[in-house]
DNA sequence: CGATTGATATAGCAGACATATAACAAAGTG
DNA sequence: CACTTTGTTATATGTCTGCTATATCAATCG
C-alpha cells in the first residue's frame, strides 16, 4: 500500500487517493476481499487529515467497490459487472478526452494506438 | 455557435464553454482562419459574466488552438503539430480514465471498442 | 470623434478543499 | 468488564476556486 502525494494544489488529495486506489484495483494489485488500511491509519502514514482518506474511501464504496465496515477498516469488493450508466459516463469522459487531443493536433491513429496501449498496460496482471 | 451551458455547478462554466469549443474544433465545424464571436457578444448570448468567457477563450489561447486579436475576436488558428508534451498529458489522463472503467468492470474490449467510435464520431469531417 | 473590443484590476460572495477537534456507538482485546 | 480501535458525525477555520459585478485603459474601426 504505497501511496504518493503531491501537495502542489494540482489535484485534490482526496482525488489523489481515490485515483491511485482506483489503478491499484484495475491492476488487481488489490483483489477482492483483500483489506484497505483503516482510515486513521492510512492518514497517519500520508500525514494527511482522517477527512481526506474517509473521503477518498466514501467514494470507492459508493461506486461499489469497497465496503466501509465499521471497526473492520475496508474491503475490497468482487469487480461490479459492466453496468450501462458507467459505460455512458465513461464514453462521454472518453469523448471530451478524444476531443481535446484531435483539436490539439494528435492523429486518430495515435490517439487509437495510446488507448490500446493504456488498456493494455493496466489490464494486466501484476507480476 | 450555439453553446449549451449547464448551471447545475457540475463543470465550471468556463470549462463548459471550453469543452464545446474543443469539440467544435476536433470536429472542424469551426475551421483555421474562422472567426469566434467577440468575449462580449459570447457572454451576452451565454448569460453569464464576460470573464467567464475569456477564461475559457485564454486557455483557447494558451493552447495555441486560437488567436486573441485585439479589437478583432478572436480567430481560430491552423491544427498544430502533435507534440510529444501533449501526447504525454493525453496518455496520462486517458490511464486515468480506463483505470477507472476497469475498476469499475467494464471489460478492455469494451473500452476499446468506445475508444475507437470516439475516435471516429469526433474525427469526422462535418457533413 | 464615438463605439467597440481585448486587457487589466479590484471586490464580493458561494462553494470546495483541507485541517483541526471533539464526540459517539459498535466491535474487538485483554 | 474496562479499554482501545474504528467508522461516523459534527463544527469550525483558513485558503483557494468559480463566478459575478464594475470600472478603466488603449487600440482600432466606422
Amino acid at each position: 500500500m504505497i501511496l504518493l502525494l503531491d501537495h502542489s494544489k494540482g489535484r485534490p488529495l482526496y482525488r489523489q487517493i481515490y485515483d491511485q486506489l482506483i489503478g491499484a484495483l484495475a491492476g488487481r494489485r488489490l483483489s477482492p476481499g483483500s483489506r484497505l488500511p483503516t482510515v486513521r491509519r492510512l492518514a497517519a502514514d500520508l500525514s494527511v487529515n482522517l477527512h481526506t482518506v474517509r473521503r477518498a474511501y466514501v467514494m470507492l464504496a459508493e461506486a461499489g467497490l469497497i465496503s466501509l465496515e465499521r471497526h473492520n477498516g475496508a474491503r475490497v469488493l468482487a469487480l461490479p459487472p459492466p453496468s450501462p450508466a458507467l459505460s455512458d459516463r465513461f464514453g462521454a469522459e472518453l469523448r471530451r478526452l478524444v476531443a481535446e487531443g484531435l483539436a490539439g493536433g494528435l492523429t486518430p491513429d495515435l490517439i487509437t494506438e495510446l488507448c490500446q496501449q493504456a488498456v493494455a498496460d493496466l489490464s494486466q496482471p501484476p507480476l
